[in-house]
DNA sequence: GATATATATTTCACTGGGTGGAATATATTT
DNA sequence: AAATATATTCCACCCAGTGAAATATATATC
């Protein structure tokens, strides 16, 4: 963890480090900066004297001591909203699950814009094997996918239905209930990836088993494996792989409450 | 203003620069920080190693772009509440009104833990006068001192009477209403400072001017003059800086409001 | 499917930006 | 006023940081 080998910028890391002190510890002054840190004073010093400039910390007029700024409540200002926390968190985990099992692993959570999924997260360009790889953001069929299946299944009758025209749904139903029953959701027969309704259209030759991620009566995600169907059947993904994918979400849901908790701070 | 002679560490510099740029724009690839900033590429891409080690940003799976993290979001959570915004807003004004008219500027605010101001922020130090000294965070009377009567002129009848007993307020309110009249407000009579009511058991040897700071119906904090007594009189004071007083108040709540706008990008 | 083009990454030799021990200045306490 | 704690400046050393050039890797084009 500590050792990379790629190069990295010493003196930014230590300024990094010394903002983190700053903001942890609140108003201070060079000496407990010193005690906190390791560094010698006069490059403390140089560094406090850089985040000053930068507007990321300021001397108090009365008491001289760093405090930070609300210049990081700024920067922090920006398009973020949970899926992407979501995703942060989610991205190691598939990625060392699609490391482990050679097939790609997605999270795919629900669009905000219309009733399908998104994909938000991949390792497919990760995996050894060359699929076609969807870009991050691409629409997934909400009724047909996997990962969509999976959605609806853990998701409350209320949010289904609104969801869901009531035609599709009386197909949709018994299918549901199924995969709730058995733990984990496949594509519809016919689907064959994107957004279109039949593998006739388009078929990315892949096929798919996805398990949801549940959190406090709301669905926060999906992830999903995906294979190529002529490369290996789905009763040897699932066999091999189901346990270790729903590890995965298991997993995932765990850090997302834990990063939540930890922002209880706020207030 | 961009030209310090304080020694600044310039890899810091650029660093923090190069994460500005992305929690502007966003998921973005080596290239477009390339065309945003001035750095060759080798630069950056040390740069984003080490801001990606550091947790401050992370590479996307799917699409290899690299984007802010939440860390600078858990890194702005702490003790930071909206009279410190207030501080971070009225230090350089206070400063440069006490560095034009010599004598020292403090901002006070209401404090949550009881019927009584805060000093947030002073020029004092700044002083070529020696004075006493008060900390900031100490405590400053409500009904005698200057900065909490001009708080009270300004604020609500319902307020008032939260916070001052009805005995007090009935000698208070013709004060109060002057106050209002005449656009500042003075120290008690009978007032020396700190939280005592007795210039004869505690007197700082000091008189003051106060003004509100007023926004949205509300007041956000005072702020005030402070001088030695025997050094100088009331009128000689109120006719040479009572206006730039005034202007300083102004120019506070002008900057405050302008950075609220700034973050109604909220939601 | 091969070629061309855009983009990302590694290499490496140079050097001045960053470093930190020691001296000095300033603030605070006794 | 002396003593102590804390902050800041000085400066010589040297390796961390730099960036031009070469290379590798993705992506588009025909």
């Amino acid at each position: 963890m500590t050792k990379t080998n790629k190069k990295t910028i010493r003196a930014l890391e230590r300024g990094i480090a010394v903002l983190d002190i700053i903001n942890k510890i609140g108003p201070t002054s060079l000496k407990s900066i010193y005690e906190e840190s390791t560094l010698p004073r006069p490059t403390l010093l140089r560094i406090l004297h850089t985040l000053e400039q930068t507007g990321l910390i300021r001397r108090g007029l009365g008491d001289g001591l760093y405090r930070p700024t609300f210049k990081l409540e700024k920067m922090a200002i920006n398009r973020h909203d949970e899926t992407d926390l979501l995703a942060e968190i989610a991205a190691p985990t598939i990625n060392s699950l699609s490391e482990h099992i050679s097939w790609p692993s997605d999270l795919a959570v629900l669009s905000k814009e219309g009733p399908f999924m998104v994909l938000k997260e991949t390792s497919r360009p990760n995996s050894p094997f060359i699929l076609n790889i969807d870009k991050i953001g691409h629409k997934v069929s909400l009724t047909l996918s996997a990962v969509g299946r999976a959605y609806l299944a853990y998701s409350s009758p209320e949010k289904i239905n609104q969801l869901v025209p009531n035609t599709d749904l009386i197909k949709l139903k018994p299918c549901l209930e199924e995969i709730k029953k058995q733990g984990y959701a496949l594509r519809d027969p016919s689907f064959g990836g994107g957004t279109d309704p039949l593998r006739s259209q388009y078929d990315d030759g892949l096929d798919a088993l996805a398990v949801a991620l549940p959190h406090n009566g709301e669905v926060l995600g999906c992830i999903n494996i995906a294979w190529l169907r002529k490369a290996v059947t789905l009763d040897n993904i699932k066999s091999n792989y189901l346990k270790p994918l729903q590890i995965a979400a298991r997993e995932i849901v765990k850090k997302y409450i834990a990063t939540s908790n930890d922002n209880q701070h706020k207030l």
